[in-house]
DNA sequence: CGGCATCCCGAGGGATACTG
DNA sequence: CAGTATCCCTCGGGATGCCG
């Protein structure tokens, strides 16, 4: 199929497993449901719902869809006359979680530097634009 | 800035850098960049353009410039007759590439288990479909 | 060579309403 | 409560073409 993981190793070809992964945390909504769930332990639909602020019931119910898809989470339906239904990470998504927060101790202990180079960015190329 | 940092730790409110860094590394293109630029220390425009299959040269340049924004990368210029940039990590964008390579380590490791989750929850949802 | 500018299409994803 | 379905609009991002 392809010829290109030959050399060293291309992180870069479609094929790469890293690639792969991008697709799934690269969504946001993922990441964080999963740290959620890494916090929370078991929670249900609308504690995610309350938790993850900002996100769609769409978005999440389809985040939850592929993560289980994934094999990332477990859902567990509890027909009770109000259905209740249960996520919970697998042992492969908690296992997922701790790259997930080495990035998220690295955003926390480097933000400031980020946004400040942002700033002096802004400034420093809109000098052009004002009149 | 935000109490949010503070107790049990919120990545979830819009505020927290934690959801800044995934409005980065969520581009599959900027991760992708930051590893070959971690593997090939300073590249040119087009060395990047051909590591980075399938990224087109719109996707680069603008992948490119946010990560110059953000601090992580430097761009040198040198006014030769064929004009010649370079790309380079800074001390700050090398420090990111660790905890992306923690995920990268854990896609090669894992990514197989996520495939054959996959296929088992496609075969078991497609029952219901075809007569 | 490196990179903006333009056009343009299709997917992503929010808001809303309905169902079991 | 936990979804599913529909509408609809934004914008990610590829192709192409022009500058310094």
């Amino acid at each position: 199929m392809d010829a290109t993981t030959a050399a060293g190793f291309d992180a870069f070809a479609q094929s790469c497993p890293s690639r792969q992964l991008l697709e799934t945390i690269g969504d946001k909504w993922a990441s964080l449901t999963i740290v959620a769930l890494g916090l929370g332990g078991r929670m249900r639909y609308s504690e995610l719902s309350t938790r993850i602020a900002g996100v769609s019931q769409k978005m999440l119910t389809q985040t939850l869809r592929n993560l289980e898809r994934d094999g990332l989470l477990t859902r567990t339906v509890t027909p009770s006359v109000p259905v209740r239904v249960d996520y919970e990470l697998t042992p492969l998504g908690s296992s997922l979680l701790e790259p997930i927060c080495h990035l998220k101790l690295w955003a926390e202990a480097h933000m400031a530097e980020v946004n400040k180079a942002r700033e002096e960015y802004d400034r420093g190329k809109g000098r052009a634009v004002t009149p």
